[in-house]
RNA sequence: GGGGGCGUGGCGAAGUUGGUUAUCGCACCGGCCUGUCAAGCCGGGGACCGCGGGUUCAAGUCCCGUCGCUCCCGCCA
């Protein structure tokens, strides 16, 4: 039998065609048995339509529709009709009309669902994952895989737009030590060695400019195998960007546009640049993180001075160890109770405070908590802090960075509990001025905040190897709502800089070479100035689709184990396959443990 | 590696200080119903309460262990 062929999709009749005979094909979505009539809302990728079969169908079809169940696949024939008054649905776009079936067609049946194919499903996360099939029928995801389609497509329009190439880079590369753990695939042809998977793909877009492609961008898969989070997972997706003969303003002023055109071009919203800008040391002191949800204020104060002068031991004692003390003031709030306030401590201490200290403002001062410390300082406090009463204030003391990322997250805390937050608002700004090297306790030396191709800041060029801890580096991130979304830098293509960072790292020229010998030779051949930034795809929609975590925006996510529910990867394989890579196991039945 | 939450028919949940036959909604099966749109009404089947052990006359409930999922810390240049 010939499938009936589709002449509307579900989403597409109106008024307008009362009156024609067309076809539908789809799923149902519902299904209403009244006995003498009997409703489907046969669902497609485009929307709803009311089919009904009445006293007037054929009487096989009166028979037919009481085997149709949820979710089998149909193709319908029958005259679109106006309903009548009262019956017209306005919460259907279809909902002025509806077809009265005059053929259907079953098309395929349908097991008893897992769970109901829905706006919002209810089941468990992995449920959905096994039966992701079902999971992606629903409008709400695809509604989210559209939206990443748009942000795509707007992407490639403005990148193209502005001169850039889409250029393709190998999946399976050298495996190089930095960064995050390497995804190896063993080599069959070179039995013993491995590819790597790309962490993203630095290396190649920086050979690029060299080669003189100028304009690079790629919509790059890359893998990182570390452990999973909301917004991140084993694979992910980069908007890669590099550029030749720029500057930083060059990279910043191009993403800028590459995000209005998107919000634009997906979301019809028009964000406002420039995009507000913070130093690194800026965001700390003020929001206690390095990617600020500026949705809101509530900003961290630094009253280390007054603390300094205080009776209060922690807090004199950290000041004269060179620590800091922050606040948090946060407005009318002296209400919480005790068990509130401990709820705020331990946000702060998964980030390493030691405690929380806090007090309450009222009419006649500082109360509760630790007020009884901070007596002598208190005017002082709420002048600095401008507190008044019903204020209830909260304070780490630590070292700086203790101290701001563990007020910080309290920051976090009560920007969600108490929906600080702007609904529906997208508040991007970049973090720049980043140090270019961190301090390792555990190794006892400098490694790269970035990685290591990115260019100190000029100004710190002639002295870096005095003190590192202090170089500024040419770095930059993006960030939106608090979420990291794009990270780069100007690099290094002159030898003689990259040469002084690798001995500030530890790295020796050898070793180097034999590392990244590809890169660096390339830079003996007249390499040209140039930076980029990497952008989070999955992060970016997710973000755009108020949706809680990116595995909501990919088709078929892996979970937190790195498991990939639907096809049950990853996965043991033949003992054949082994052979032909000359691998052998430790612990062949695989039981996690070697 | 560490911490928090969750695990009860196919799905989502309830289950009190331990106490008869484990409850509800959806789904499923049968019946009724001519205007519903989360249709309604009547009836039915379906659960070793994640798994293992322990305490007790008695465990979904308390204790110990273990597995899975999830959020977070570490990790993620």
């Amino acid at each position: 039998m010939d499938t009936m062929k589709r002449t509307h999709t579900c989403g597409a009749l109106r008024s307008e065609h009362v009156g024609s005979t067309v076809t539908l094909n789809g799923w149902i979505h519902r299904n209403r048995d009244h006995g003498g009539i009997h409703f489907i809302n046969l669902r497609d990728r485009y929307g709803i339509t009311q089919i009904v079969i009445d006293q007037d169908a054929p009487k096989h079809l009166q028979d037919l529709a009481t085997e149709l169940k949820f979710e089998y696949c149909l193709a319908v024939t029958g005259l679109v009709r106006e309903r009548p008054g009262t019956m017209k649905n306005p919460d259907m776009t279809t909902g002025d009309i509806e077809v009265a079936a005059a053929e259907i067609q079953i098309l395929s049946r349908c097991e008893t669902l897992p769970f109901m194919v829905d706006e919002k499903s209810e089941a468990r996360e992995d449920l959905r994952l096994k039966y992701r099939y079902l999971d992606l029928r629903s409008f709400s995801m695809q509604r989210n895989i559209a939206l990443r389609h748009q942000v795509t497509w707007a992407t490639r329009e403005y990148m193209t737009r502005q001169g850039f190439f889409e250029i393709e880079t190998p999946t399976l590369i050298r495996s190089t030590p930095e960064g995050a753990r390497d995804l190896l695939v063993p080599s069959r042809l070179q039995p013993g060695k491995f590819y790597a998977l790309p962490q993203s793909p630095q290396m190649f877009k920086q050979i690029l400019m060299v080669s003189g492609l100028d304009r690079y961008y790629q919509i790059a898969r890359c893998y990182r195998d570390e452990d999973a989070r909301g917004d991140r997972q084993l694979e992910f997706t980069q908007i890669d960007v590099e550029m030749s003969f720029v500057s930083r303003e060059d990279v910043l002023s191009t993403l800028e546009g590459l995000m209005v055109h998107v919000f634009s071009a997906a979301m019809q919203i028009d964000l406002p640049r420039p995009f507000p800008r913070f130093s690194y040391r800026e965001a700390m002191d003020r929001f206690g993180t390095d990617k600020p949800d500026i949705r809101f204020g509530l900003e961290l104060e630094d009253i280390t001075e007054t603390a300094r002068k205080s009776g209060f031991r922690v807090f004199a004692d950290t000041a004269e160890a060179g620590g800091t003390v922050k606040a948090l003031r946060v407005p009318g709030k002296a209400e919480y109770s005790r068990k509130q306030i401990e709820e705020l401590e331990k946000a702060a201490k998964i980030y390493g405070a030691k405690g929380l200290a806090w007090f309450k403002v009222t009419t006649e001062g500082l109360e509760g908590g630790s007020a009884k410390f901070l007596q002598d300082v208190g005017k002082e406090l709420l002048d600095c802090l401008q507190a008044v009463p019903g204020d209830l204030v909260v304070m780490v003391a630590d070292t700086w960075n203790t101290a701001c990322t563990a007020l910080g997250a309290v920051r976090s805390a009560l920007g969600r509990d108490l929906g600080l937050a702007e609904a529906g608002a997208f508040r991007f700004c970049w973090v720049i001025d980043f140090p270019l090297f961190e301090w390792n306790e555990e190794k006892k030396g400098w490694d790269p905040m970035h990685h290591m191709f990115s260019m100190p800041q000029e100004a710190f060029l002639a002295t870096m190897e005095d003190d590192p801890g202090a170089v500024m580096g040419d770095l930059y991130d993006l960030v939106c709502n608090g979420y990291e979304l794009a990270s780069g830098s100007i690099r290094i293509h002159d030898p003689e800089i990259q040469k002084k960072v690798f001995r500030i790292i530890g790295f020796s020229e050898e070793e180097a070479l034999e590392r990244f010998g590809f890169l660096l030779n390339s830079f003996r051949y007249g390499p040209p100035p140039h930076g980029g930034i990497a952008a989070g795809l999955d992060r970016l929609v997710m973000i755009m689709a108020g949706e809680p975590s990116i595995r909501e925006v990919i088709p078929f996510p892996k979970n937190t184990a790195g498991i990939s529910p639907l096809e049950d990867s990853p996965s043991t394989v033949d003992e054949a396959q082994l052979r032909e890579l000359r691998l052998t196991l430790s612990n062949p039945e695989g039981s996690g443990e070697a």
